[in-house]
DNA sequence: TCGGCGATTTACGTTAACGTCAACTCACGT
DNA sequence: ACGTGAGTTGACGTTAACGTAAATCGCCGA
C-alpha cells in the first residue's frame, strides 16, 4: 500500500518533536559522536538509523548511562561485522558491564518499591488519623 | 550478647568507607538537607537514622533521582505522623510519581536487555566468523 | 610541648549536558 | 525585492554534584 516502504527521513525539528528534546540536544549528541546525519547543503537529514540511535541514547540516559558510555557501545556496534577480535571482546566486556548495571538497578527498583509501599502505608494511616478526614 | 543493642554512632570517615563515598559528599548531602547529624563540639556524629538516609539517598541517585527530589520525599516523610492533610496528599502524589518513574525504568531495562542480547548475538557471530577464532 | 591525625570551614575549580543568545544562510511565497 | 520560517554556527552561560586545596581546631600519645 505504501509505495515501497520509502526510507523515510526526518528534519531536526521533526525528530525533536518525536522525542521531546530540543534541536540543541540533537546537535549536541551529534557533536558527541552519537548521531551522524546526512547533509543536504548545510541542513541535516536524519534517517531511521539516526532515529533509532537517538531512541537508544535517550533510553540509556534514563537508565543513568553517560553519553560517553553510550557512544562507546554504539561505536563498537557500528564496527561490528568486520571488527577485529580485540574490539569484539571489548564489546562483550562492555555488554557484560551493562548487564551487571541493569541487574543492580532492578534490585534498587525492588528495594525502592518497598520503601514507597512503606511510606505510603504510614501516610495513609496518618491521613485516616486526621480529625476531619475524607480521603478522596 | 551485645550489651543492649547500643544505638551505634558513626564518624564521617566511617560512613564514608561503608558506602564508598567521600566525606565531602556526605557533608554536601547535609548541606542539601538530606542528613542532619548530631554535633559533638564541631564534629559530626552520625546515627543509624543518618546511615539509612544516606543509603536511601545513594539508591535514589543510582535510579536517577536528583538530590532535590530525594530531599522532598525525606522532608515530607519526616513530617509524617503530624503532617497536615495537604502535606500528606502531596506526599502521596510524590510517591505516585516515583512509582511511575520506576515503572518506566523497568520497561527501559527490559528493552535495553533485548538490545544487549541482540548486540551480543551479532558480536558472537562475528567472532566465530573470524579466521583464527578461539572464543575463550 | 610538640607532632600528627582526623575533622571542619571556606572558597574556588571542574565536568557533563545542555540552554541561550546573536548573527547568518537558504528556500519559498507574494 | 522582501519578509518569513526553518536551519546552522559559534560562543558564552548555567546547573548539579561534587573535587580540591588551604587554613584551622582539638585531642592524644611520646
Amino acid at each position: 500500500m505504501t509505495p515501497d516502504s520509502a526510507p523515510r527521513t526526518y528534519s531536526i525539528s521533526e525528530l525533536s518533536r518525536m522525542f521531546e528534546v530540543t534541536p540543541r540536544t540533537i546537535r549536541f549528541y551529534e557533536q558527541e559522536g552519537l548521531l551522524e546525519p546526512e547533509r543536504r547543503g548545510q541542513t541535516r537529514i536524519y534517517h531511521d538509523k539516526d532515529r533509532v540511535r537517538l531512541k537508544l541514547t535517550l533510553r540509556g540516559k534514563r537508565l543513568g548511562f553517560s553519553l560517553g558510555e553510550i557512544r562507546e557501545v554504539i561505536e563498537l556496534y557500528d564496527a561490528l561485522p568486520d571488527g577485529n577480535a580485540r574490539q569484539l571482546r571489548r564489546l562483550l566486556e562492555l555488554l557484560a558491564e551493562k548487564r551487571t548495571n541493569l541487574q543492580r538497578q532492578e534490585e534498587d527498583i525492588r528495594l525502592m518499591r518497598k520503601e514507597l509501599d512503606d511510606v505510603e502505608g504510614r501516610c495513609r494511616e496518618a491521613l485516616l488519623a486526621l480529625p476531619e478526614n475524607a480521603e478522596g
